[in-house]
DNA sequence: GTCTATACTTGGATAGAC
DNA sequence: GTCTATCCAAGTATAGAC
């Protein structure tokens, strides 16, 4: 039992709200109506109503569903990681997942979405912040001990990764291409092989139970 | 004369623009639907579909005028720059500009709207290289002489920079908060004294009649 | 709990008067 | 060239049978 399959109720609502990740993936937040959704998912529409009351909230909770998946998945990734390099290499694998899977094309979409709908606005926010609190941890971690410690905040650092992580995104769905964002995290590597070393970056995210 | 004001046609289409990119920053992709875009200017409905065929043809038309708005201010802000901190300052100005005013939310609405309309797709490639363009140029002449030159692909930090763009959009409008964004690109100030002039980044984009 | 049928709304687009 | 009226498609959501 759990999440996994069930006759019934609970194994629908699991095929509706995987239904809903694959068609933000596919056809993005304009695309995804109950109509779409229902029929990537091979049930019928209505159910979407009964069960989530509305649209918006069953394409919440996908992306409660992708975000919490893949927030696993970044932190045993970062727990791994035993310096600023190996957090870059591990990170440059898991986003390259991500990026091919579309999962965070979905965070993208809903954001971008919200827009025009006012109302899932604060919940998307509710949504984005453990993203920057992660980001922001992993960098105090990295920053820790530096020579640039103190005069780079954390927070805005962490702020900067999530924004160019959706940007990523965005542009990489866009021309349906992700060679340029791998070079990217090559290129990131290289620069911390030089750059890291020179400003004292070690970081040594193995200490575990760390997690906000 | 010209894209200003006149009686009958060309002004109207000016009108129409001009609200399409208003709707746009407002209610977003989604939000900007024809009847919304017609209350906004105050004209009728129809008429968008008279002049411009359809509604895709006239949101293609704002992210046009946006585009090579702002354009021209990045590069006269550009060519003011003599050195990296000061490009860097610059940037930090302009970029304001339009986080308050919404212009790149503008592109970034139509490149997520555009996973829904597969058809703008290829349009709005169109309209984004520019950018990566522009942002290519300036990263190579700041790169040119410098100790990672040749280390550091200037596409793929382009590339990076315009994603990153895209993403502070995302993110402070969601959270209509323009203060991290702000302290961003102080932050990137300070590293930039910090950091250029021991790379040998300096950068003379004055030359001028560069563009492109 | 799941389906079919349907009410209601909104939106893109066209016709035709002015 | 601009407006009113209207058609038609697609969407959310509900009612009611099974």
């Amino acid at each position: 039992m759990g999440t996994t399959e069930r006759s019934g109720a609970a194994a629908t609502r699991d095929r509706m709200v995987a239904a809903a990740v694959e068609t933000l993936k596919r056809e993005g937040f304009g695309g995804s109506t109950a109509r779409a959704i229902a029929q990537t998912g091979g049930f019928n529409q209505a159910l979407i109503f009964y069960h989530y009351g509305t649209l918006h909230q069953l394409l919440l909770a996908a992306l409660d569903r992708t975000s919490t998946e893949r927030m696993e998945r970044y932190r045993s990734m970062a727990s791994e990681a035993r310096d600023f390099a190996g957090l870059l290499r591990v990170a440059a694998e898991v986003y390259g997942e991500d990026l091919r899977s579309g999962h965070i094309k979905v965070l993208a979409e809903m954001i971008a979405g919200a827009s025009s709908e006012p109302e899932l606005g604060p919940e998307i926010v509710r949504r984005v912040e453990p993203w920057i609190e992660f980001a922001t941890s992993e960098t105090s971690r990295v920053l820790e001990g530096s020579s640039v410690e103190g005069a780079v905040p954390a927070e805005d650092v962490a702020y900067a990764v999530v924004a160019l992580y959706l940007g990523i995104e965005l542009l990489a769905h866009l021309e349906g291409d992700t060679a340029r964002a791998d070079r990217l995290f090559a290129l990131a590597q290289n620069l911390a092989a030089v750059l890291g070393p020179a400003l004292g970056l070690v970081g040594t995210p193995q200490e575990g139970g760390h997690a906000r």
